[in-house]
DNA sequence: TAAAACAAAATTGCACACAATACAATTGCC
DNA sequence: GGCAATTGTATTGTGTGCAATTTTGTTTTA
């Protein structure tokens, strides 16, 4: 009876719970990050700087699924706090290029601690967090 | 060297590939909800209120891990859409109760079919995606 | 080489999320 | 009954997230 109906029940979905997790994870790392003056989203842009020193707007959204609507804004109050900068690439004036400055290669010491205050808050054994991380890369894979 | 900041790269963070396919899927289901006129947040409120009827703010907040400054402008607009009506409580006035309108009923015919689209979506075997289904669920238990 | 096609960022506008705050109704305690 | 604490929503302000459009610059081609 009711069948025709079953793909839409709530606890059928695999969105949700992703969602939903999602949202609760970046949550937790609120209290570490407003120590650190991020956003979460802040954040994980500094993640790609730390590794890579400078990143240009494009390969930057690339690395995290947003695109320029999210990032100029979010690269200006970077900007503002003066952890980036912000240049036009000489060879082709379209590209910008954001690069770490002094004082956002500091910030990197007091963020190195909060990846170890997280993973207290994540209740899975370490072969369960492979497996998530693989499932949800094979799925970004084909998005 | 480098171990120190190790925990630091956007390779070694679960966070980011589960935020990230929060915001992929959400992304696919757009064209399908664009249809029904509905958000994703919206879409699965409803699922909620198609499963429920009825249903006061605070539990739909639980089931939803939302919380009001979410809701109540999501709601009106439902209720704008003439799909949900809002009317306190008697019992206690505090309380205000989302029902489902017959014009709200009616939608989810047109619902029915968005999960089997979305399924092809999904590169993941049906055995994969109950492993991260439960993997999520268990992550969001600890919440 | 001038115009068209293309590319990268920025801008704009709408829709969430959510913390913080406000507010109104209710409950508990004396 | 009176009043403080609690509870359930609503409001406000900030920060995304993204589609659509615009601006600016580059490349292709007629």
């Amino acid at each position: 009876m009711d069948d025709k109906y079953a793909g839409l029940k709530l606890g059928n979905q695999l969105c949700f719970p992703l969602y939903a997790c999602s949202r609760e994870i970046v949550k937790k790392y609120k209290p570490y990050l407003d120590e650190l003056d991020l956003t979460y989203t802040q954040y994980i842009t500094m993640l790609v700087l730390w590794e890579q020193g400078q990143i240009n707007v494009k390969e930057l959204g690339e690395c995290l699924y947003l695109d320029s609507g999210t990032l100029t804004p979010l690269l200006k109050k970077l900007e503002m706090k003066g952890w980036v900068t912000r240049q036009r690439a000489k060879e082709d004036e379209r590209v910008l290029i954001v690069t770490l400055t002094k004082e956002g290669k500091k910030l990197r010491d007091k963020a190195a601690e909060v990846p170890a205050k997280m993973s207290c808050c994540v209740k899975l054994t370490p072969e369960e967090s492979r497996t998530l991380y693989t499932l949800l890369y094979k799925m970004l894979g084909d998005a």
